[in-house]
DNA sequence: TTTCAATGTGTCAATACGACACAATAATAC
DNA sequence: GTATTATTGTGTCGTATTGACACATTGAAA
């Protein structure tokens, strides 16, 4: 009746999926993990659908252990994507109906309202794997003018978006970057998510105030001019932040 | 294929349905407008079902439409419920396969993901009407203990804690007060939405520091003590801040 | 006319914030 | 080695914002 399988292995339910705005931190910009499609030299998504026994939640965690190898990961469903015209010539149907996957296409070519994730992940942890029906899953900097299927380039401004509001009240950063790192690193972290300079000095006193830092007794050796101390998030009093939010805006 | 329909007029999506949590303000307190059933001896939120061409959006406006009969209405999705196990046991598909009505039950009878949306309507504006399937339909206090069907009392619990954080960057009030207020009746409102109190004093020095309000020439009479001056929101500015966020927190 | 609770409007100190200065340092250039 | 240079560490200072509180005013009720 209302279910419907994408292959012989696992049921979905039908008109609704989910994708993953994966974000990664490197090199300065905020990168998102995407897969490629050769043929139609179109980016796309990470994407899945709801196995009938599955909440959002766990379908969103399988495609980001697929697409990454990561298992706990910072993830938080942002908006719903329902316009009724979204999923119109979706190019993927075309592909799988040329291709001799065993797969139902008409799955595919029905209309979906997708519930948009975004995730926060360590750029360097990823081991960025492509599905079944992509050629490449590779990240991609926010700075680059890309072509994304359908309206994926909406999602991933709306999942800007609410990582940016989530800024002023959670502690953004221990996902997106190494254990270790510098101030200037966060605060690039910051200035890269906000799109807009913070003043240095002012930019410490404030996130050393919410006390969720441990400065080490360590410091970035390598790098030309004076070596940065480095700091690490402080567990405890991050996650408390969490449940209590952060207060004041940048 | 994966349409059903409720009765022979409308084709709906399966599996997906859309959730209301219709606030209101009076006497104090916040309310929600629950509809009831008489024999089971249970509320339940508003909500309805996306017709095969509808957005969410669209879809909710219809609901609360037919629900408050009102049009332009404070409207946001929230939260997506998705929990395999919420729909279970729905006493609604009993009470409905028990009547006489001409509609489908089975429909009812499957797993529903549903989207959250709180509403914020002018308490006396409201003309709460029952669906075809309630006895009635009445405003709720939050101060009530009050039992809801499926996960309705968590949702409701969502939307208030979403509200309470739009309350930090977005003018709340315009949609939940009469056209001109006093400044204890905006404070009252924003304490009832926080749970807590706030200095009367602080509060109007920040609220009028947004310039969201004018202050009328106007008082309110017939209330013991001194009348106090009336306000209205000033709707250029509110418009403004509605994009540009306010900041800073309670 | 008095009472009393609520209102209008202020002050004051503590804190937070934005803008900025200057010395210390580590790799590089010479 | 020594000088150079960009980056880092750590301040200060004036202003704006915040929280706590005081006191006179008002208008219905006693």
């Amino acid at each position: 009746m209302t279910i419907s399988t994408v292959n012989t292995e696992k049921s979905f339910l039908n008109h609704i999926s989910l994708d993953c705005v994966i974000f990664g931190f490197h090199e300065g910009e905020l990168r998102v993990l995407s897969l490629f499609y050769e043929s139609l030299k179109l980016y796309a998504l990470p994407g899945g659908f709801i196995g009938i026994n599955e909440s959002l939640e766990e379908a969103a965690y399988i495609v980001l252990k697929e697409r990454t190898g990561l298992d706990a990961i910072f993830l938080k469903q942002f908006h719903v994507f329902s316009d009724f015209e979204r999923s119109k010539q979706n190019p993927l149907v075309e592909k799988i109906t040329k291709s001799n996957a065993t797969i139902n296409s008409d799955f595919f070519d029905q209309r979906f309202i997708t519930v948009g994730f975004y995730a926060l992940v360590e750029y360097t942890k990823v081991n960025p794997t492509p599905d079944f029906i992509s050629d490449s899953c590779k990240w991609v900097s926010l700075n680059e003018k890309i072509d994304f299927i359908l309206d994926h380039s909406k999602i991933i401004n709306k999942a800007l978006q609410s990582l940016r509001e989530q800024l002023n009240s959670q502690p953004i950063g221990y996902n997106l970057l190494p254990d270790k790192f510098t101030m200037s690193e966060l605060r690039v972290l910051y200035e890269t998510i906000l799109g807009k300079e913070l003043d240095r000095r002012n930019f410490q006193r404030k996130i050393m105030s919410y006390n969720i830092l441990n400065k080490l007794n360590e410091r970035r050796k390598g790098g030309a001019h004076k070596s940065p101390f480095l700091f690490e998030f402080n567990l405890e009093n991050y996650k408390k932040a969490l449940n209590d939010g952060l207060q004041g805006g940048w």
